[in-house]
DNA sequence: ATCATTAAAGGTCAAAGAAAGTCAAAAACA
DNA sequence: TGTTTTTGACTTTCTTTGACCTTTAATGAT
């Protein structure tokens, strides 16, 4: 078995009795499988991906770790439906479609609907057509991932 | 956990009991957290600066000390002193101590703040340096005026 | 009282240390 | 061969530490 499967599972582990979030030193893990510490990031950015339920965040310099989140993606079949069929690309007029798709079928309030508005609106995202379209895609689906 | 963040939160303590300002003596305080002085001026240099919602005087000398001031002030003005106060340029560290803020004085809930983190993240805002950190402060700041 | 000296704060800044991140080459595998 | 995994050199971020500086109060001599 490869030791990036054992450290996933490793990891996976860690979430047991109903934890939703967990913290790991990646040199200390790296210690513990005996492999370079960019392993860890490695099983880390192909195993616990956002579209795979998981969200992770760091911090680096002294006391620095590494914080993996499991999103609670069971209740939210209809978002979870709707953010694997966004495609890598979205413009502000498909966003506002789906914005008023939430409000009707109540998974986000009246605030959530402006804070997702507003991160993903051109007036925000200066930047080239071609890049701001993407990238919008890339915040909107994953402020929609945090909507658990 | 870091001494730092020991530090912090003993500091954000002494403000328990509705005091809007509290007075430390830097000396003291390093000899009871066992560091060096200037670790007392790191830790109110990068968590308890003004787009925090607090500013610092002190005074050198004999019976010299540090006094700590909270703003206190409306959530919404809370706010708007934030965003006027915030340049144009973010990092994702500079959020994440901004939106722990917003949980303490409960200008957001859990899930905007999430909201927030994950929409001005490096994760997501996958752009050169220099174009990301003006990008987040743009949406960071639109984000907040829309939380009113 | 006045002024100079000394002691008692706090301030600054840069180096060292402690994490984590990146990226691409090498190796293993299918 | 093409993809996935493993490695490691280099980078970035954040914290800790310490040497040296500045300001102010206390003290004491005249």
């Amino acid at each position: 078995m490869r030791v990036s499967d054992i450290i996933e599972e490793f990891i996976k582990d860690l979430f047991d009795d109903e934890s939703t979030e967990i913290e790991i030193q990646r040199n200390d893990l790296a210690q513990k499988f005996n492999c370079v510490p960019s392993q860890i990031n490695y099983v880390i950015s192909t195993r616990f991906k956002p579209n795979q339920g998981y969200y992770v965040e760091s911090r680096r310099g002294g006391g620095g770790h590494i914080t993996i989140k499991k999103i609670n993606i069971s209740k939210y079949d209809h978002l979870m439906h709707i953010i694997n069929n966004i495609g890598n690309s979205l413009t502000n007029g498909e966003v506002e479609i789906l914005i008023s798709d939430f409000l009707t079928y109540d998974l986000v309030n009246q605030r959530e609907a402006k804070l997702l508005r507003v991160a993903t609106s051109d007036n925000v995202l200066l930047l080239p057509k071609d890049i701001r379209d993407k990238l919008r895609a890339n915040i909107f689906k994953n402020m929609l991932l945090n909507l658990d």
